[in-house]
DNA sequence: CTCTACCCATAGATAAACTATATATCTCTC
DNA sequence: GAGAGATATATAGTTTATCTATGGGTAGAG
């Protein structure tokens, strides 16, 4: 059964901060926001979203705090720390770097 | 501890696929082949190596033989079957999706 | 005869993601 | 005022991929 992953494991993290550089938003709208964003192609599961939000803040990337949305829910508002925005930074460094040596890989062309 | 993993989760066995269409190959020159390829970006650990042959030999990907390299050494040959060719490109078509995708969460415009 | 490069392989730990579940509220429709 | 559906958070348990660590073994160079 060709199960296929919803993201590409391992830059979750780099979705959520770079998520948050637009705007503070909380657990669900991040979730929508990258779903949108990435026209569909990209889900982010619950059980993935929030264990990875739990890291993010208890890294101290992130910081968090409970708020009324526009529709009136009570729900948790992620705001980016300096830390977090330094991360961001090191992550798409080495993010870049992954999918430029991958292409390299998987060029036809060899000398 | 957490140590970062040298390659991009998820992307190792298409990069041994990718690398098996160039000419047939013993593990340890699969693994020395995505290194050099990718100007030591990437390094595929023994770890990570086998038991992804393994798991690509099960699935019918690819399929192996004990040959002598040019060294003189007993060693495992793997070449692409058909159906590994096949799986190929379907991983290539997800890979490139998902990449583009992350493109489109990572770009600073919105609309 | 020792060292390095070559070669295979597995066990166990770790981490990240998934599925499934639980809870709760607001809004809209019938 | 009942129910559906979207909004919202969170955890437990499972799966899977990767790493670390270890174990074997051979060829050739010095």
């Amino acid at each position: 059964m060709a199960k296929k992953p919803d993201l590409l494991p391992g830059t979750l993290d780099m979705l959520i901060l770079k998520t948050l550089t637009r705007a503070p938003l909380h657990g669900y709208g991040i979730a929508l926001s990258i779903k949108r964003l990435s026209d569909d192609v990209l889900t982010v599961e619950e059980g993935s979203l929030y264990p990875a939000l739990q890291r993010l803040l208890l890294q101290g990337w992130v910081k968090a705090e409970w708020r009324m949305t526009e529709t009136n829910r009570r729900a948790r508002f992620y705001t980016l720390t300096g830390a977090g925005r330094k991360q961001l930074g090191i992550e798409l460094t080495q993010y870049e770097q992954m999918i430029t040596a991958i292409g390299l890989v998987l060029k036809d062309a060899e000398a």
